[in-house]
This record gives C-alpha cells, sequence and structure tokens, in this order.
DNA sequence: ATGAAAGCGCTAACAC
DNA sequence: GTGTTAGCGCTTTCAT
C-alpha cells in the first residue's frame, strides 16, 4: 500500500505529450496551447500529480527555501522577526528551514553549513554578534545572506537594521532631560558589538553631550545567560546601591525583570527609578507600569530582510545594502 | 567566479576509487578499508567536497527534513513547542521547515501540501482546531504526522498534549474550594474542539462536582483575534458586571490581559478576583501579581512529539499514541 | 571490500 | 508549440 509516486512522465504519457510540455504548464510557461494545457491539466488531477520539489531542486539547482539562523524561537525579539521573514518568504512561494543557534558560535557555524548542504538558495541570519570565524564561513559561500536585527560592524553582508547609537543616545539623552544624572547602561555581553559598538557609544555620546561623565561603574554587560528576566531581577539591589536613577536596557526581558525587581524593593517607577527598553515587543505593554521604550518595527525588519533577500536571489541590483529602519522613542509609565 | 560545485564524482576520481566508495565513507557504512577510507577522506577534505543534500534526498526519498506545522511563532505557547522540537530535531540530524498557518484552515492545508511537495519525512503539526478537511488531508498522506500541544478529538494522528480536562476541572476545583461560586471560563473560539470538548468539559465537570449549576453567562469564548491581551483586557468590564470572583483562562496572554483590565478597575487580585491560567508560559513570571497556571512541559510536548515522530519515521512501533505529559497546578499571587 | 551502472523526478537546452 | 535528451549529484542493488 505504498502510496505509488506518479511523475511527470506517468503525466506525460497518459496525456500524450512530452514530458517536457507537462513541466511546462506546471510551471506556467506560456508557449503552451490552451488546448494542451488543459488536457495536461486534466490528467494530473486525475493523476493528482504532484511535483516533487527535491528532482525540481537538482534539476534547477534551485531548492526555493532559505535558511533562518535565529538565537533562540522562545525570544520574543527575534520571533517577531522571523514573523515577518517568514510571511514575505511565503508571498514569494520560498520556505524556510528554522534552526535555533543559542547565539553560540559553533551551533551557528555548524548549522549555516547544513544549511548550505540543503542548498538553501538564501539565508538570513539573526544572531547578538558576528565573529570572525563566522564572518569568514559567510565570505566563503555563494549563498546570499542578509542579516536581520543583526549588526556586523564591518558591514561585509547586507543587513536590516535600526541605527542603535542614535536610538540609545535618544533615549539617554530623554532620561537626562528628566533630571537623572546616574543613569545605568544595561546590556548583553559587552563582548558583543551590538552592545559595545553601538548602543554603549550611544549612551556615552548622549552623556558626553550633556557633560556627563561616563562612570564604568553604572555600565552592567550581562554574561551570557539563559533567563535574563531573572539576571535583570537580582540587578536591583546593585542598581539601588549605586543611587542609579534611570537605566536604558537593551532587552525587554531584562528590563521586565529590573521592573520587578525595584519593585520589590519598593522603589517606585518611574518617580524613583526610570527604565527605558529596547525592542517594544509585546511585553513592554504587558506589565505595569508599561514600559518606556525604543520602537522598531520588528515584523518590518524581518520582512525587509526577507524582501532583500528575495532581490539578490534574482540578481536584481540593490541600491543600499545596509538599510536601517525608523526607530522612535514611546513614552509609556515607565519615564516622567 | 561561480563557486565550481565538487561532487561524489570529483572526490571519486581523484582518490581512485568508485563513487560507491566514496559514497559509502561519507555515510559512514563500515565496509571499507581503512586505507581507503582515510584516502578518501583526505582528498574530499582537499577538494572541500560537501554532499548535496538535495541530490541525496532525490536518490535515497528521506530529506532528513520535517515540517512544522505552527499558528504563529510570536505565541510563546507554541514557539516553547517549537523550540522543543527543534531541538530534538537537530540530535536526530533533521532540519525544520517552518511555516506559521494563523490557524486558519486555507493555510494550515496549504502549508501541509507545500510541505508534502518539499518532500518532507514527517510533520509535527500544532493548531487549535482540527477540521474534518484537515483530518481528510492528513489521512491521505503516508508521511507519518504527529500534534504536538493539539487535540483531535477523533485521534487518528499521534499526538502529544497534556489532559486538559483534568487540568481545567482541577483548577476550578481549586477556585471553588477558595470560595469562589460565580467562576468564569474564559477561552478561545468555542467551536475549537480543545476548548469546547476538553477545557469547558473539565469546567462543568468540576462545577457539577461542586453542586454549582452551570451558567451560559459566565461562559466567554473569545472569537478568533489577532490581540488576545487587549481582547482580554476589555473583558474586566463585564466580568465585572457579571460579579464574577474569578477566572479560569485558557492562554496567558488573555489571562494578563484580563489581569490588568481588573486591575485597571481597581480589583484587587487576588482578594477580589482570583485568576488560574493555562499554559504557564514565562509571562507568567513576568507580571505582577504573577499567575497561578496549570503548569505544562510546553518544550517537552515539542520535544515528544519530535521524538515520537523519529520514531515512527524509523518504522519503530509505538505503544502509545496519543500521549499525555504531566501537568501541574501551581499557585501564585492570583489566586488566594 | 570495491566497482559498474541504473535510476531518483525533474529542468533546460536544443531541435524541429 | 512540442519533443528529445542529457544531465542535476547522489544512493543502491548487483556483481565481482
Amino acid at each position: 500500500m505504498e502510496k505509488q509516486t506518479v511523475t511527470i512522465y506517468d503525466v506525460a504519457h497518459k496525456a500524450n505529450v512530452s514530458m517536457a510540455t507537462v513541466s511546462r504548464v506546471v510551471n506556467g510557461n506560456s508557449n503552451v496551447k490552451p488546448n494542451t494545457r488543459n488536457k495536461v491539466l486534466d490528467v494530473i488531477n486525475q493523476l493528482k500529480y504532484h511535483p516533487n520539489a527535491v528532482a525540481r531542486g537538482l534539476a534547477s539547482k534551485k531548492t526555493t527555501t532559505v535558511g533562518v539562523i535565529i538565537p533562540d524561537v522562545t525570544d520574543m525579539y527575534f520571533a517577531s522577526l522571523a514573523r515577518g521573514i517568514d510571511d514575505i518568504a511565503a508571498m514569494y512561494k520560498y520556505n524556510i528551514i528554522l534552526a535555533n543557534s543559542d547565539g553560540k558560535e559553533g551551533k551557528e557555524i555548524h548549522v549555516l553549513n547544513t544549511l548550505l548542504a540543503k542548498q538553501v538558495d538564501g539565508i538570513i541570519f539573526m544572531g547578538n554578534n558576528i565573529t570572525d570565524k563566522l564572518r569568514k564561513q559567510f565570505q566563503s559561500t555563494s549563498v546570499p545572506i542578509v542579516l536581520a536585527g543583526s549588526v556586523d560592524i564591518k558591514e561585509t553582508e547586507p543587513s536590516i537594521n535600526i541605527d542603535y547609537i542614535k536610538a540609545v543616545s535618544e533615549a539617554v539623552n530623554d532620561l537626562v532631560q528628566n533630571g537623572n544624572q546616574k543613569i545605568a547602561f544595561i546590556s548583553g555581553p559587552l563582548n558583543q558589538d551590538i552592545n559595545s559598538k553601538y548602543r554603549l557609544k550611544g549612551y556615552r555620546y548622549a552623556l558626553s553631550k550633556n557633560h556627563i561623565t561616563y562612570d564604568q561603574q553604572l555600565v552592567y554587560g550581562i554574561k551570557h545567560s539563559d533567563d535574563l528576566y531573572k539576571v535583570g531581577e537580582k540587578l536591583a539591589q546593585s542598581l539601588i546601591d549605586n543611587h542609579i536613577t534611570a537605566a536604558i536596557i537593551s532587552d525587554d526581558e531584562l528590563a521586565v525583570g529590573v521592573l520587578n525587581g525595584m519593585k520589590a524593593h519598593n522603589v517606585k517607577i518611574p518617580q524613583d527609578f526610570e527604565i527605558i527598553t529596547s525592542n517594544d515587543t509585546k511585553l513592554t505593554r504587558m506589565v505595569r507600569p508599561q514600559l518606556s521604550s525604543i520602537t522598531q518595527p520588528l515584523y518590518d525588519i524581518g520582512a525587509v530582510a526577507m524582501r532583500l533577500l528575495t532581490k539578490i536571489m534574482d540578481n536584481k541590483k540593490i541600491d543600499d545594502k545596509n538599510i536601517l529602519l525608523h526607530y522612535r522613542l514611546v513614552k509609556r509609565d515607565s519615564t516622567k
């Protein structure tokens, strides 16, 4: 009872045409007489013929699948991008192979190679850090790669991001305007470029603009952790001890942790402590007080990345390879 | 400068062996003299040969990829399952093609067929409702399918779930023990079996056990919506008007909405209103008060589903095709 | 232990 | 407009 596969040959045979003709109607090639087209279509229906994408992929050297490397699907930030990616992919008849990397270089490289082995037509990479080794891997393949919500300081690959430097700078400036002098910078690992070379830079820029001296003590670079929320929660004590009155935080879960941690210590938000977070995931609106945030067009970052990738895969020339999408600063209830 | 693909032929040629032998070493077949194996391995490294998975797929009729149909990756519940699925898939050297369906029958069927066209070796389906049409599609393919966190009232396909009836029943019983008489049942659409045939059943069972008459007025079946959180928030007024003092809620985002909605109306949680939610996503621990919840082993549901799928794909016989994983009731701060 | 050769199901020249 | 045919890169009998 193995489902006997019906191939293009069977259809051709039964319809009294050549395989080429069947292939043409299946692929919507216009060079087919309406008559024969219908005949073929009929047989296709009778036989319940379904094209085999693997065979097609081997013959045409295109799989209409793209690889998507993501640190963790359960991270709202990346999941939101992934949704944008998949929607646009579907729109262009692509499928995505999704692979979690935990942001670990080893996994990233491994998964990149299996994706390549599967002959994906393109790759969208998400990750907080592009190491030299990884960059080298990127460059050693001819398969197009686009970075989504992920910076490459060397900008060797096309990418979609927001201007993290300016965004953070604006946020910090806001905090200063509200009267804060001791503002914490809380982010993921500082050995990740996005934190040290972008966000922290924006932070320092805003401080200097406002003639506030940079204090290393106020910089919290969280090391890689499975549960940023908990880390944030535990940070509260130190924040209080250091007499800090505000924070710019790079991750929403981390920010929620800080928020709850502070509240647990009876610190009033925003009266005694202000928070601005960075990703504007739906979390920001679910906690109380709602978190003020840099807003990013999460879905669009993914969507634009995928759209850009399709262009590159189609060999269309692209004008801008490192695109910055618009961000805004949304004041909710964690700022005065 | 097109990257000239090096094939198994090139390796065979340069190593002075047949393609069959190269194939054997690549696939770890033991029938190769250590000597030749090493010779081949050497050449593989020199030539930087990488097997083409598409060609392999066509020849072997196995793609080592499985399709994963998910309503929405940005839904924490499903994303958590997806993570479990991918981890186990990776462990077994499978990749996953992830496709969002929005839980819409049309999309589900469409995506199922493109997955099949891509010759996936198996499929994991997640969705709140299995329609007759969908079930028919499932049955018309010989590709194994496993349902994860998704019930099929007819149990035609293998599935991994928790016992929703008992879980909800216990939760409601708890609410009654706490003195509540007017307990709302809040869930997604009641035309979805998981809500009407399972959860609601558990709710009614607990009520009758406690001699409380079932009141249709207290049953809130939310129609399909993009933003359950907002829906929940708006529900508060009605809950108050109906003098309801507790609720069992089927979705965490929905529950958070209700929680915040009630708080906005100055209703004290849990003193004046108790909430038990159902999925125990990390959201439950991020809001204040923290939500009491039925706890589900989210990651494991996905992991077990994938593991079961590998067994079926390997034609191993399976003992239990409809598996119920353990749940518990975790009392946090939204219950007395 | 190794090789020869026939496909896997389709596409893409190229010819007519 | 339609057909012929040579691959795409690999696995898998079947011999030896």
